[in-house]
DNA sequence: GAGCTGATTGAGCAAACGCTCAACAATGTT
DNA sequence: AACATTGTTGAGCGTTTGCTCAATCAGCTC
């Protein structure tokens, strides 16, 4: 803004190397894409974005022909890319249920619970949907349904009949009351709770919405 | 848009008969606002706004001189006017603890779960956060401390100690509990439960997860 | 129905937006 | 040293954005 000379001065600290491989490029660009856009929202400016990463927006253009295709791959990059299927087979496993949920949800949330992916979940949402409604495939698909049977086998039952509407409820509502606390109130209404201070008081608190969930099926 | 004739043709059958007083006016842009932006996002263009309207932009910004003034406005209204004391009284009445829970949540989700609140909340705390600071700073005075007492009472506990970080963490578990399936799912990520459907499967809901909240406090 | 008041409008400005393209410069090959 | 390759840039295009203002027209009083 200020610098009228024409020297070739690296702007600031972060001034990157140039001159990189195309590949090296595309990725340098949406790594940056991923954060900055989870930051400022999808509306925010390639001009900006474009800047941070220390590049001409021409260069960005020529990468990504429009912004929306940008978009499409940092939403590849961010949702996608980050499901597990060693998930799927620990919530298999013959580990106790508590044990088992209580390990799955902490290596879930710590891989989701993030202000790129839970931002850019939100984002859409409030936009399109297109990702949540993509995502939500996922879960109902690979998740929710071996929640139910957890909770089923936490009190005897092998049934494999559909899930009642009060059962899904519990489930969804049990998902939520680790989901809410630990991604929406500090990541997207920026309002942290005491409990994700420590490591410890976080898996605490795991553990203690597993078992309310498992005891909860018990009187339903 | 395609209607080039000067004919004062009533664009829709929405069409606002002209010439409202100045008060009347205000109300009716601050009304359409409401909607217009819970819907669209802060970011969306007053053109459009005033298009719904009815009006031309200029009108708009006669009454509003800015847009942040107008998005200022929108938050009052959407915000601030819906809290209502009574649950207060409500939750300091003598019923039953799961009863008033359940009478509460009732009433509270009703007046709160709806597009243009939830979603004006998620904007603001996707942009600057500033209305999810006001409102948490609400509800950790108002109502929290009422449900970590219900919590305490329920299994015998007159303490008035300051909360753990274990009972605080359990409370905003069994919120976000209610709040995530019955809120965010459908508000924001466009996925309806099935358990909203009727209104007594969303009292059962409600029902169970405050047994649940009530229970856990025992092995907590 | 003439005149006044004030709600409403059409036309437009400056800046910011997504996007383009001819020209430039860093690198590897000979 | 000269060349071809290709990552990179500066300048700018057309449109949309928030916002302005002199001019208009509806509804009222007399």
């Amino acid at each position: 803004m200020v610098n009228t000379a024409k020297t070739r001065a690296p702007d600031v600290g972060l001034a990157p190397r140039k001159r990189l491989s195309a590949a090296e490029r595309e990725q340098h660009i949406l790594a940056g894409a991923v954060d900055f856009f989870a930051r400022r929202g999808l509306e925010a400016q390639t001009r900006e974005l474009a800047d941070e990463l220390g590049i001409t927006h021409a260069l960005l253009y020529h990468y990504f022909p429009t912004k929306s295709q940008l978009i499409e791959r940092v939403y590849e990059q961010v949702i996608a890319g980050r499901w597990d299927t060693a998930w799927e087979d620990l919530l298999d496993s013959k580990l106790p249920a508590h044990d088992k949920l209580c390990r799955f949800y902490d290596q879930y949330l710590a891989a989701i619970l993030t202000p790129e992916w839970l931002r850019t979940l939100v984002h859409s949402g409030l936009a399109d949907g297109l990702i949540p409604t993509r995502y939500f495939g996922l879960l109902r698909e690979r998740l929710f349904p071996r929640l139910i049977r957890e909770a089923r086998r936490a009190h005897g039952s092998r049934s494999r009949a559909a899930p009642s509407v009060r059962e899904e409820a519990l489930m969804i509502g049990f998902h939520g009351g680790l989901i809410y606390p630990l991604g929406i109130m500090p990541l997207v209404y920026g309002q942290a709770m005491r409990a994700q201070g420590s490591v410890q008081a976080r898996q605490q608190f795991i553990s203690d919405m597993v078992q309310g969930y498992l005891a909860q099926v018990a009187f339903a």
